[in-house]
DNA sequence: TTTTCATTTCAACGAAGTTTGAAATACTAA
DNA sequence: TTAGTATTTCAAACTTCGTTGAAATGAAAA
């Protein structure tokens, strides 16, 4: 059932929907309704930060290596065979996305996932057989 | 226990390392063991796109509509209050990395997840909660 | 047919992200 | 101190992405 300020809201909307949309409209309880899934401004520009921070094959493969484990820049190097600058540039990318942290030791600088790339990681792998599957 | 091989293809690197790596290369089974955790190329490329469809606010606005049902582009825009020829690039960012698609119906364009956009949707759901406790 | 409405496409521009090699930093060992 | 190694920083070129308004498409109504 419609409230009042419900037919209010969907004026802005042309009387002629598509049924499938129509119906679908009323029953997620018009727009208002269906605005009430809409994520606020801070937790999608939150969303967009972490997904942007695996938008590079390289950097999903320094966050799959130190899943197994902390690990420092040199192996890391030696594994994705990668120039040292820009393998710089995609772990200063991570680190601040907040998913991985280094921490200097002798020489060498240890890094590994953060309590919340770990989180993320493990929604990220629960997705690796998504991109599998595609087309 | 380590294999001649494993052996073999340590020697690139330092054999000072802090002792904290030593042993966890080891204990991944050296860097071929390590190794063993990076995804293929193919696999890194299709998470990158899926990833890179996330990367802007209201593409995740747009998907967290979708994932409660079809709408319309009209809807849409109501709804996010964007200019047309925005809503209608995001809208193509999304459908090009599979996650939606529009099917045309009189007047109208309805959009709606794909079965992968569903799939990806519930990954990228149970990672919401991250998003809110950073920092 | 003409008009109207919903949506997409286009080209141009600016903003943001990536790569590169060279130089700088920081730590260790001699 | 000097030299050597690991890593980062920097600036410049380059590429990709996002926004804008105007024009194009396509379907329906008049």
């Amino acid at each position: 059932m419609m409230t009042e300020e419900q037919h209010e809201q969907n004026h802005e909307l042309p009387a002629d929907l598509p049924p499938e949309i129509q119906t679908a409209i009323k029953e997620r309880g018009g727009l208002a309704g269906i605005a009430a899934d809409l994520p606020d401004d801070a937790c999608a520009e939150e969303q967009s930060i972490m997904h942007r921070a695996c938008t590079d094959p390289v950097r999903l493969k320094i966050l799959a290596l130190l899943q197994g484990g902390p690990l420092c820049v040199c192996v890391i190097k030696t594994l994705l065979d990668q120039p040292d600058s820009r393998l710089s540039y995609h772990l200063s990318v991570l680190k601040k996305a907040g998913l991985i942290d280094g921490t200097p030791c002798a020489n060498w600088i240890i890094y590994r996932l953060t309590p919340q790339g770990g989180a993320w990681m493990g929604c990220v792998c629960a997705s690796k057989d998504l991109s599998l599957q595609r087309r």
